[in-house]
DNA sequence: GGTACATAATTGACATGTCAATCATTTGGT
DNA sequence: ACCAAATGATTGACATGTCAATTATGTACC
């Protein structure tokens, strides 16, 4: 050690107590906002959030299908992870895996009835509780600031 | 069915598609950033970002010792959640338990001298790591503006 | 055309989280 | 004092997530 750190350094290194709180607050909002929206989807409709995103994701895909990597890439999850819920989802009859015709290493996930009518039916009280839970406590310009910061991390994130 | 609803009650109902637009992007950049920092954390310290919750509270606490539903409440867990939690860390030697004096149903869980010093080691890197992923993110009015937000979620979620 | 490397996806081991059930103790009402 | 209900905490079963290793196939290049 050649000497001491003056405190103007350290501040530009470190979160001052306010910057703290407020990264507390986000994220254990953000959190807990998650968990109660879990919560709600589980008990209303018989799927995760998990399921959910998988089940979105394939309803949007034309044909209702889609190789397996560029849905995990969609929705942001490890292949490792993606490859797993994959294996519960196609014991509960939701989606079917396909071998690809064009690349004989990949798969591709296919969307089964049982999968679309689930998926149907969770919608409505999905977007219920988003709007109860998310949109509903926030006024026109906090719902837009939350927007631009969701942004802005984002951004600096994919950097 | 009676008839159909018409598009003004339905829109009282359900989010828009601007809405839903930023409530994806406020979870899932959320999500995002918790597992980057736990990953972050994870590499940095050997800690989880449970763990890290665990050791702060207790670090913070009188004796530093709390007993075990206080500390759930704290910060935020179902206690079944810190059972479990706990149990890994005390096999590890962050924590340990001890009976409670006042109430025989209850538990304490004291800090131990293992945990202190690996909290210890992972705080700079872990503050580091908020100032890095958050804080650097966002420009001052974005900090508050994320904060004013938090805030507001927290205030209709506990209500 | 064969070898090295990259890519797609899965697997196994294990950490973490949820839910419902359980167990022991305390508390409140009579 | 007694019993019923509430409380504190743990447990078991299982769903979910991560990491590193593995398998199989494609691609580049000499």
């Amino acid at each position: 050690m050649t000497g001491s750190t003056p405190p103007q350094r350290r501040k530009r290194q470190l979160p001052t107590t306010e910057e703290l709180r407020i990264w507390r607050d986000y994220i254990e909002t953000a959190e807990a906002l998650g968990s109660s929206l879990a919560a709600r989807l589980q008990s209303e409709s018989s799927l995760s959030r998990g399921d959910y995103a998988v089940l979105l994701a394939l309803s949007e895909a034309p044909e209702r299908r889609m190789r397996s990597s560029e849905l995990a890439a969609l929705i942001g999850w490890q292949r490792s992870r993606l490859s797993h819920h994959l294996g519960r989802m196609e014991r509960r009859g939701l989606i079917r895996r396909e071998e690809c015709v064009t690349d004989s290493r990949g798969a591709e996930v296919v969307l089964a009835p049982a999968g679309a009518d689930a998926f149907r039916e969770a919608t409505i009280p999905h977007l219920r509780a988003v709007r109860e839970l998310f949109v509903d406590a926030l006024t026109p310009g906090e719902l837009a600031a939350a927007g631009e910061v969701a942004a802005a991390l984002r951004r600096f994130l994919a950097r």
